[in-house]
DNA sequence: CGCTAGACCTGACGGC
DNA sequence: TGCCGTCAGGTCTAGC
């Protein structure tokens, strides 16, 4: 569920209610929220115990928390939302919710930490902190457009070097991360872009014009408390953003394309749904083969 | 190497 | 009312 915008919100309320707190007890309610952290649960609660939380960061999709001892980064607590994560900020005696898989509390008593995840995509792990600062176990994640080492340069010339769809390019988090199916599918159309166009067949222009609409978009959702159709996404206080106002593609199939009028289609691509203007966006005139 | 399909889960919704 | 199929914001991997 949530992309770049949504996860960066959840971000700002760790960095605000959990940031400079000593954690003193942790507990997974079962093996598979924490099925990225090898040695297991318990192993996992047993390490942050007494840890300091010193930032709260992100790359893309990934959160972690910056744990420390005696003011020294230690560990990195890895936390991904997968579909339809929930971190809350909770008094102790709130009641427990059905998908509660974590707990965390503080030295200095509430509100206390909880990982909320009806499907259990999400999850969390422990890992050594690279010289960068960024997890080992997500040096595979490349840096988000929000980030002072994007290089979008270099982005665009390893697009531009695919004969990829530009749509799978630009969900492929290890080319670009924090980009999902909605903030593609908004990206393109702002773009006027077929996603199924081979990325070898853009302009390198056409192809930095998507990135810089992605993150446009990003940023236009963020300011607005990112995007939330349900209860389902939320930020670390409950609530829900309101940016799924602002979609001009995603979910729109039927509903008049807002520059020209023509009705949203909707297709299936990499086993998924996406939406885009049949007038503005053409699709690629051939599939092309290899041969 | 790149791509596809499937797996991992639960719940909401529409059709019958 | 229930049953069944479909769909959902993500990621990972087995197998071509």
């Amino acid at each position: 569920m949530p992309e770049l915008p949504e996860v960066e919100v959840v971000r700002r309320g760790l960095a605000d209610h959990v940031v400079g707190r000593r954690i003193t007890a942790a507990s997974f309610t079962g093996a598979r929220v924490a099925r990225r952290h090898i040695p297991g649960p318990v192993d996992l609660a047993h390490r942050i115990t007494g840890l300091e939380v010193t930032q709260a960061r992100r790359r893309g999709k990934y959160l972690w928390l910056v744990l420390s001892e005696d003011g020294h980064p230690v560990h990195g607590l890895i936390a991904h939302l997968g579909m339809s994560g929930q971190l809350l900020v909770e008094p102790a005696d709130a009641p427990d919710e059905k998908h509660l898989h974590a707990r965390f509390t503080f030295a200095d008593g509430d509100p206390e930490l909880r990982f909320v995840d009806q499907r259990t995509f999400g999850g969390f792990a422990l890992d050594d902190l690279a010289d960068d600062g960024v997890p080992h176990q997500i040096r595979h994640i490349a840096p988000d457009p929000f980030e002072p080492v994007y290089d979008q340069a270099a982005v665009v010339r390893r697009i531009k070097a695919s004969d990829s769809a530009i749509k799978r390019m630009i969900l492929h988090q290890g080319v670009v991360s924090g980009i999902g199916n909605i903030y593609a599918d908004e990206a393109l159309w702002r773009a006027r872009v077929h996603g199924e166009r081979p990325s070898s067949s853009l302009t390198k222009p056409t192809i930095a014009r998507v990135l810089e609409h992605a993150r446009e978009v990003m940023a236009a959702a963020l300011v607005q408390g990112g995007t939330s159709f349900d209860a389902l996404y939320v930020n670390v206080n409950g609530a829900s953003g309101y940016f799924d106002r602002s979609l001009h593609a995603y979910g729109q199939e039927g509903r008049p394309c807002a520059r020209c009028g023509t009705p949203i289609r909707r297709e299936q691509f990499m086993n998924r749904s996406s939406f885009s203007c049949p007038q503005c966006q053409t699709r690629p005139r051939v599939r092309r083969r290899a041969g």
